[in-house]
Order: structure tokens, then C-alpha cells, then sequence
RNA sequence: GACUCGGUAGCUCAGCUGGAUAGAGCAACGGCCUUCUAAGCCGUCGGUCGGGGGUUCGAAUCCCUUCCGAGUCGCCA
């Protein structure tokens, strides 16, 4: 409501000073930074520049024309101070019309922003052998956070886990299997057995570096579908996933797709043969490779021994994932370290005359340090992701023995807290950050944090009951309380901000909204009492805290956390 | 060395399409539970927005330069 407001000010205004001056001024209509400034701002130092006016005339001149708005029904002042125009709002009517707007809408914060386009989305995609670490948590949680999010907006969205199921690490650790690994020992622990033996492939690779060739000839037979190593394949494919879908189903994530990089090996050579026919494709130093812009390394497509590569793969993926799904859009949720791939693959897209490289974005996220270094597979530091959520069960569980002992189901409301604290942790913070991994941080209960946001919801749900909200009977004058005029103003921007996350392809935008929504009721729940005697004055007040419990439920929902009733 | 990203309070971060005294949380300190869940609320303390130039009526925000950190840079993914 507001933003239709501002943007009307803005074009009447516009519109305004064109017919007058006939001169083309850029109106800026802004928040203020202080809400004792008021509700909307208009700095006119732009207009006094350009209209070469004294400040005070031009201030005039505009608040005059201000009031003529088509909203000015809903300006209860206007102030004029130095070089700003600051308009408040008329806090009942406006109250009124974003109440009216939430009733309308049956699952408000929709919209059809998305027009049923599609949005392809490859994220999680964790590296077959090796143990679910919390950095596949990252790509994890804010693909599916995005996906929800699209999902909101009306988009069509296809969630692909592209398993990290192929490749020379598969050379790597059939070399260790078949010369020294324990089959007894990997038979009873397949994930964590694989990893140590690709950890020790990389220990002796050190003093005997021919392995690594023995490596890569071992993949390249696999690649061509040598039986023996066809079926190792297989079998630490099925383990790992089996041990990946209990960690997807404590998130709580789901996939359309599976289709790893496997899944493209009888599809690259068509991509080699594109290439070559399209005359991009160059012979250096014994590989294929496609040369591309001055300061862009140019991108391997093929090895010297045949075999191909990870851009390879990814290129056929995408035309796999064109052909099949007619994208308007594709999102690789990998980490920043990978940012001169998905430049070079767009760009390759490009030179091979495919216009919908530009629908091609990398959203790219921050490494997970330790130390302040990147957490390194190949040394073998690596942090079970399970653990970190059975860790922040058993801490959430703490937590409710000490606060809420006599509680139902505590076992399943610790993991849900405990998970959700660690989704939440994960996506409050802008993507592209790196974060140093602590496990105290991660856990923490206190703050701008997931159990806050659970805590503010069950609050409220502990509050409405059983109660039944008349939607009916509401009177607009109480919402003019400074703490319910807050929640009011916040409540109206659960549309756009759901604009915004997706437009920046961030969930942070969504989480720090939501802490901004909790903070602001738990400010009106020390001032206000909801349960008063006065029955029209109560459901006032239950309609709008269930409007701020709604809202709180569905982003946690969005960004994938567990909703709550009691806790 | 080249390219990319970052440097804002002791710590974790927001603000960055230029606008009014730079905002949160954590930590520290002080208040608030006979009244709807104190995992909360209120207050105090805390900042040369890495440094230096420049553009502008106005710069944390734009430009240049410099320092620091991270990532990447042909046969890994």
C-alpha cells in the first residue's frame, strides 16, 4: 500500500514539474530515516537545483502540490523541514485499507510477479563418497529457500539435485578400493570409509604422484563403461544417497530431480561435436578447449586422454535442461569459488549463438571457512552435517527443559527448533558472505535467530487459542498506538519484500524482514494487553497479531523452518 | 602478477540505484515476571563507516588510489 503511495507521489509530482517547468526532474519519495520524521519523505534539493529557486519556495511549491494527491485522503500532515517534505499518514485509514488488502488476499504476500514462467534450479548437489558436510548446507537451504519463494510469486520452479556423481574423484577412490581399501570395513560404514580413502589417495599421491594417472585412467575406462568399475559406481552412488535423503528429510527438502552428472555422459559428446561444427573449439597442448575473451581463461572442454570435463557436463546439462523443461530462467545456487566457471559457461553459451545465456545466473554464496580458511575435503577437515543438527537438538532440548519442562513432545519440538536454528542461521546473512564455521553461533538461542522467530509465533498462537476472530468487528482507531502502527507499516511490506528476495535471489532480505516483523510485536506484547474485557477492542487486537502470527508462520515456511505451536 | 568479492561498534551483521543526528543482535552494565510463554521487553555503554584523494548543495553509499583479508586463474568439481 504504501509503495503505490510513494510511487504515486512520485509520478504526480513528476508529471507536475514538467507542465510547470518544463523541465524533467527525478523525484526521489523516500522512507524517512526517524519515524518522528514521519511516514513518506520528499527531498527536493534536485528540484532546487535544476528550478534555480531558493529552497524555501520550491519546498512550498511542491508540499502545495503534495497535498493535491490522489492519496492525500491518507496524509494526516505534511511537514515541511529544511530541504524535506515529510508526510504522516493517516493512521486509521491507512491501517484500515492494508487490513482490507490482507482479508482480500487468501494467501497474502502472493502475487503473480512470476506469470507462471519457469525457473530451473540446481542446488545441494553434494559430492557422491563423501559425508554431507555443512557446507552442502549452504547451497542446500538457500536453493530451497529460493524455490519456495519463486514458488510464491508463481513460478514454476524444477528443483534439480545434479549429484556431484561423476568425475576423476571416481578414478580416485576406485584406485583405493581396489588396492588397499578394507571391503569389510566399507561394507559397514560406506560414506565414511570412501572419504578416508580419498583422503589417503591424496596422502600417497604425494610421494607417488603416478597414481594420479592411474586415477584418471581408471575414470576414463568408467566413463566408457568398463562393468567392473560401472558397478563400484553404482554401488557408492546408492550408498551416499541413502545417506543423503535422511539429511533432505530432517530439512525437510525435496527434489523434482536426482540427475547427476552421470546422468550426462551419453549426452557430451554431442556438445564436443556442437563445438567443433560451430568452430570453437581449439587443439592446446594436447586439449580441447574453446578460447574466449582477453581476460577470460579460456574453458576446457575435453582432456588430452579424451575424457571430458566438468564445463562439459554442465553445458549438457543445460541443453538437457532447456529441451526438457523450456526454462526462463536457470540458477546454479554454488558456492563463489566457482564464479569464473559459470562466467566461462555463459559465455561459451553465448559464442555458440544461444540467446537465453543471459537467463543464466550463478547465485553464488560465501565459502564456509574455519580458521578463516576454506574448510578442505581433500585434507579431510570436515564437519558432518548431521552431527551439527543432532548437536542443536540436544541444545534446543536443554533449553526446554530448563523453560518449559511440563511441554508435550519435547523430543520433536527440539528438532524442530534445533534444525530450524540452523537454517535460519544459514540465511539471515547475505548469501555471497563468507561464514566462519561456529558451532556456538550456529546453536546460539538468543537474538536475531530462528527459535526467536518461533518463539514470537508460539506467543502468539498461546495467545488466540481458542479464540474466534471476527473479522468484522474491527475498529481501525486502535491500531493508531505507536507499536500497532509499527506492525501495521510492516505487515504492508510482506508483498514487496517477497519481490525483493527474489529480485536479489536472496533469503536474507526475507529472514531480516521477519526479525524486524518479531521484534516489533514482542515490543507491542510488553505494552499492549491483547485479552481485554472490551470485546470489539480484543478482536482488534487478536485479528492483528494473527495477521503478524500468519505472516511469521509462512516465511519461516518459505525459508524452510519448521512452524511451531507450542514451544 | 591478473581478475572477482569483502573491510561499518569488542564480536556477528544491516544500510550501499547518494539525502536529515550511521542501525540491529551478541557481549558488558542497570531495570522489568501476583496480569496473554522473561527463548522476551526497556535503558546505558560502545563507531576516524580500513587509509588518502576527488565528484556533489549533500558520500558509509559514486570515481581514483593505497593497505588488509578471502577466492579463482588448462587437463579437480
Amino acid at each position: 500500500m504504501i509503495n503505490i503511495i510513494k510511487n504515486t507521489i512520485k509520478k504526480e509530482l513528476e508529471l507536475f514539474l514538467y507542465n510547470t517547468f518544463n523541465e524533467k526532474i527525478e523525484v526521489t519519495v523516500e522512507k524517512p530515516k526517524n519515524q518522528k520524521m514521519g511516514d513518506i519523505s520528499i527531498p527536493v534539493f534536485s528540484a532546487v537545483k535544476v528550478l534555480r529557486k531558493p529552497l524555501p519556495q520550491v519546498v512550498e511549491i511542491i508540499s502545495e502540490e503534495v497535498s493535491k494527491s490522489k492519496y492525500a485522503n491518507f496524509f494526516d500532515e505534511i511537514n515541511k523541514v529544511s530541504g524535506f517534505i515529510n508526510i504522516s499518514l493517516n493512521k486509521s485509514e491507512f491501517s484500515k485499507s492494508v487490513v482490507n488488502e490482507v482479508k482480500k488476499t487468501e494467501n497474502y504476500g502472493e502475487s503473480d510477479f512470476g506469470q507462471g514462467k519457469t525457473i530451473v534450479m540446481d542446488y545441494s548437489s553434494p559430492n557422491i563418497a563423501k559425508p554431507f558436510s555443512v557446507g552442502h548446507l549452504r547451497s542446500t537451504v538457500i536453493g530451497n529457500a529460493i524455490g519456495n519463494i519463486l514458488e510464491k510469486l508463481n513460478y514454476k520452479v524444477i528443483r534439480i539435485n545434479h549429484l556431484g556423481d561423476f568425475g576423476t574423484q571416481f578414478g580416485k577412490i576406485i584406485y583405493a578400493y581396489l588396492n588397499y581399501g578394507d571391503k569389510k570395513k566399507v561394507e559397514e560404514n560406506p560414506i565414511e570409509e570412501l572419504m578416508k580413502l580419498y583422503v589417503d589417495f591424496h596422502e600417497r599421491a604425494k610421494n607417488d604422484p603416478s597414481i594420479e594417472d592411474k586415477a584418471r585412467e581408471i575414470f576414463k575406462d568408467l566413463e566408457q563403461g568398463k562393468p567392473e568399475y560401472v558397478k563400484l559406481w553404482e554401488h557408492f552412488r546408492e550408498v551416499s544417497l541413502e545417506e543423503y535423503m535422511k539429511v533432505y528429510h530432517v530439512l525437510g527438502v525435496k527434489f523434482d530431480s536426482y540427475n547427476g552428472e552421470a546422468f550426462y555422459n551419453d549426452k557430451m559428446q554431442a556438445i564436443v561435436e556442437e563445438l567443433k561444427e560451430k568452430d570453437l573449439l581449439v587443439k592446446d597442448q594436447g586439449a580441447m578447449i574453446v578460447s574466449l575473451s582477453e581476460n577470460l581463461p579460456p574453458a576446457l572442454i575435453q582432456k588430452s586422454d579424451g575424457s571430458t570435463l566438468y564445463i562439459t557436463r554442465d553445458l549438457a546439462a543445460l541443453f538437457y535442461r532447456k529441451n526438457t523443461y523450456n526454462f526462463d530462467e536457470v540458477l546454479y545456487v554454488v558456492g563463489n569459488e566457482q564464479k569464473l566457471h559459470f562466467t566461462q559457461l555463459r559465455e561459451v553459451v553465448k559464442r555458440m549463438g544461444y540467446h537465453y545465456y543471459e537467463d543464466i545466473h550463478h547465485i553464488n554464496f560465501g565459502l564456509v571457512l574455519q580458521d578463516g580458511k576454506k574448510m578442505a575435503t581433500r585434507k579431510g577437515k570436515i564437519v558432518k552435517l548431521m552431527d551439527v543438527l543432532n548437536e542443536a537438538t540436544k541444545l534446543s532440548l536443554d533449553y526446554i527443559n530448563e523453560k518449559n519442562p511440563s511441554l508435550e513432545n519435547k523430543e520433536d519440538i527440539a528438532q524442530k527448533v534445533g534444525v530450524s536454528a540452523i537454517i535460519f542461521n544459514d540465511l539471515k546473512n547475505y548469501r555471497a558472505n563468507d561464514i566462519e564455521f561456529n558451532l556456538s553461533d550456529m546453536v546460539n538461542f538468543v537474538g536475531q535467530t530462528g527459535p526467536y522467530l518461533q518463539y514470537t509465533s508460539v506467543r502468539i498462537s498461546s495467545i488466540i487459542e481458542e479464540n474466534t476472530i471476527d473479522q468484522d468487528n474491527i475498529d481501525y482507531e486502535l491500531y493508531t498506538s505507536s507499536a500497532s502502527f509499527e506492525l501495521i507499516k510492516t505487515i504492508d511490506e510482506y508483498p514487496e519484500v517477497l519481490i525483493k528476495a527474489k529480485e536479489e535471489y536472496s533469503p536474507s532480505i526475507l529472514a531480516k524482514y521477519l526479525l524486524t516483523l518479531a521484534s516489533y510485536f514482542n515490543t507491542y506484547y510488553a505494552q499492549e494487553k491483547v485479552m481485554v474485557e472490551d470485546i470489539i477492542e480484543r478482536n482488534t487486537k487478536l485479528f492483528l497479531i494473527s495477521i503478524v502470527r500468519d505472516i511469521l508462520d509462512d516465511g519461516m515456511k518459505l525459508l524452510g523452518m519448521q512452524v511451531i505451536k507450542k514451544m
